[in-house]
DNA sequence: TTAAACAACTTGTAAATACAAGTTATAAAA
DNA sequence: TTTTATAACTTGTATTTACAAGTTGTTTAA
């Protein structure tokens, strides 16, 4: 016997299963009995695998039911847009890049507290402008560290999320955040970019977003026209 | 015997003396025997308790160790208030109802979609406006369905959070919700309960909540004075 | 035909027990 | 004095057993 506990076992083969479609959305779960007799062990061990599913948000338990399939879509904090009325897919987010990612000092005013490593290193700086149905509703300032991430000023960012890049590139993935939003009124570098109506106010977010490699942190300033839109996100 | 599980019971009173600083944090937990022993229980069932507070973030388990206490800012997506400069805790939020709990129907124009059910079973209406500091920063207004919660109409809403409420009284859990969020200019009536300069934007945002009771979501509309504080979450 | 009762499932709660594995302070040996 | 071993803690994993409670389809009685 391997010295992975057993309940572990049943969760990655249970979770592989889900994820690959071998039960279906909505569908049940074979019952705790059954999961029991299959792989050989006790309820307390098979319910210790299903509640770590019930955990990841992949099944949903019903007292006389079963365990139901959810596969659920999660997004990180606050990413997606939507319509005021309907959903807007991202596909229909155009972006421009305002500036190419450069390397410099991190400012002397940023507003987040950085760590001795990432002071060291120095900044990766870019900005984007980012459209929905020809009008922009987005402004982005994205501050990384220089660490992990070689070459980048060197890629291309055309129709590429910059976390896609992270991902597949320097397998940086996003773990988690913090963000503070507020509603400003915007300057008029804001207002000339957004191409805003005077008096229109402006969604304000500041987020940090921590990731799986120590000390590697991506900051955002975020403006965003919410005349026609709407900042969306589940948790 | 009461017939809410006894893991609860010790859940609800571990919570509470963590949030009032009984265990300050950094501290340990009694063990988990010693848990057994004074409240008369058995392991699994106390480490069961324990395992909620894991979820909850509360605490953070050390094998040889012990139980860790924790005490994070962490909320249900954005529920958390912080200042423009350091954070600002829930303790200095003082909440006034303007609408106790009342039973009526749901509104022709509420803005999100309702279910069968809880379109026949009517809905709990309530107001709250929330101070920081003597200044009102936070107005919202929150519509539940008539079902699971008997005699809230009847309930004190006095130093209590709803959600605690929903928790401890009618076992009622926040799984997780979607939010709307956008920079609008505020009407008269918000301008007045928010005691807002004029031209000063407000912060708005519409919240569907998902709970572990099937058909049970809470919607909440807030509006968010940003001028001095900010909305924080975690994620 | 319809409604109530029941049986056979499902998950939820709980006890009692055992041993594994990580941590820490103490006691023994170098 | 310093290092090592040990004992006494801690949480982690797992079995076995029992009954409660919710769901669903079937059978029985009206």
């Amino acid at each position: 016997m391997g010295s992975i506990p057993q309940y572990r076992q049943l969760y990655e083969i249970l979770r592989k299963h889900i994820m690959n479609g071998v039960y279906g959305e909505g569908s049940l779960l074979p019952s705790e009995n059954e999961l029991c007799a299959a792989h050989n062990m006790t309820r307390p061990t098979v319910r210790h695998a299903l509640d770590s599913l019930v955990k990841d948000g992949l099944i949903l338990k019903k007292q006389g039911k079963g365990s139901i399939v959810k596969k659920p879509v999660r997004d990180i904090g606050i990413l997606s847009i939507a319509g005021t009325a309907s959903a807007v897919g991202v596909r229909y987010l155009k972006t421009d890049i305002l500036q190419k990612p450069v390397i410099q000092k991190w400012e002397e005013s940023f507003p987040f507290e950085l760590s001795e490593l990432e002071q060291e290193a120095g900044c990766v700086y870019m900005e984007r402008l980012r459209f929905v149905e020809g009008a922009p509703v987005f402004y982005d300032i994205n501050h990384l560290p220089n660490i992990h991430i070689p070459r980048i000023t060197n890629r291309s960012f055309e129709n590429k999320s910059l976390f896609d890049i992270l991902r597949q590139t320097y397998q940086i993935e996003i773990l988690g955040g913090e963000q503070k939003l507020k509603a400003i009124k915007p300057d008029a570098k804001i207002k000339k970019l957004l191409q805003l109506k005077s008096a229109q106010p402006v969604l304000y977010i500041e987020r940090k977003l921590a990731t799986n490699k120590e000390g590697f942190n991506i900051y955002s300033t975020i403006y965003f026209n919410s005349e026609k839109h709407a900042i969306f996100g589940r948790f």
